[in-house]
DNA sequence: TGTTGTGAAGGCGTTCACAGCC
DNA sequence: GGCTGTGAACGCCTTCACAACA
């Protein structure tokens, strides 16, 4: 191996990543602020997690703090989005057009990370042709043809739950590499195409379970 | 102890918690459908889980199976909802009044569920006093009274990030047991409440990283 | 035979604790 | 002295595998 590589990502939690994604959040508020460095113990204190976990998430992807002084947050910040994809732009469409569809075209975080709204499709007709912003609503059965021909490379699925799983395969062929699925069903998709199930229902369900 | 109690709850992964909640909702299609047994091994194939995942869930809170059947879905339904504290009704509020707001209001699932929304809180002019189904959007100078008032005991905050931390602290101060926060920021109550987050940042964020 | 319920084994992420360096 | 980086210990969730039972 030739020396210069970037370190090697052997396998890294889950957890790791969405804390990780978590820091990107508190740098930017830290850079905000005008802090320089930052402690394992002072990003461990506003995560909500323990100064080891940090240094230990961080550590899986490189070496990027000083002893005795800690992580230049600049420095970090940069490291942090380049870990996570995010040194670039990612081009998205959404399917489905209601409401959360909506929620997320507005959702200022997505934009300021890079990830960039380029197509809508749905299937009612009431919908097709709506201007978004200056973005038209496109029927779904056009959806395959436009995400092949605009290279679109994730799809987030806010349909209803009876649809979302055809729609899934309708992306996976038209050869998106991931999909985030807002519809409170499971989804499966082939190996090679990475899938994330957010599901609202649980996330209140859950929240319950620990009051009843 | 006495003989007839529910079986102890010693202490449940909230993983197991989450699974639970999906296996809800495959109860309610197979219902939909006209089952009335299913086994482990089903549950688990559209669960995206194993069969052994399966049984070790449910048996954390009882014995619902017969061997060599499986379980019967309507008990098994009724035990799962009860177990998540779904058999009974929630009175939620709504903290802010935006695009993401409007679409949990409109959520069926949350609906069906249980979760009534019974108050929307904002602090845009703009935005108080419109009437969202019948409901009027409130000022949040109002809001702990008015959760006092009305006994309100879930809050979901969907508010910008900066303004989260001073809601959920009302919120708390004001009684509620549980909190939703969609900012996305973490966020942090006393003992005694119980509060997930919810960071859709975090999911693209972290699809993302498995795509690059 | 079919399928559950569960103790035991295994695997994996978290926490500890300290060597190493600024 | 302060703080990072990390191997080792720990603990917890998952998986295994089989006894129990319809």
């Amino acid at each position: 191996m030739t020396s210069g590589d970037a370190p090697e990502e052997g396998r890294i939690p889950d957890s790791t990543v969405r804390r990780i994604s978590g820091y990107l959040r508190i740098l930017e508020d830290l850079t905000a602020a005008g802090a320089r460095t930052v402690s394992s113990y002072e990003l461990a204190r506003r995560a909500g997690a323990t100064p080891a976990q940090v240094r230990k998430d961080l550590s899986l992807f490189g070496q990027f703090g000083k002893r005795g002084t800690g992580y230049h947050i600049g420095q970090l910040h940069d490291e942090v989005k380049k870990i996570l994809g995010l040194n670039r732009h990612w081009r998205v469409c959404l399917v489905g057009a209601g409401n959360l569809a909506h929620a997320l075209f507005a959702y200022r975080e997505f934009a300021r990370e890079g990830f960039q709204i380029e197509a809508i499709f749905d299937n009612d007709p009431e919908k097709i042709g709506q201007d978004w912003n200056g973005l038209s609503v496109l029927s779904v059965a056009r959806m395959v043809d436009q995400v092949r021909r605009r290279d679109l490379e994730i799809g987030l699925i806010t349909t209803p739950a009876a649809a979302a799983q055809e729609v899934a395969d309708s992306l996976v062929r038209a050869g998106v590499k991931g999909i985030l699925n807002f519809a409170p069903r499971k989804l499966f998709v082939p190996e090679g195409t990475r899938l994330r199930n957010v599901n609202l229902a649980i996330e209140l369900e859950s929240l319950s379970f620990f009051l009843k």
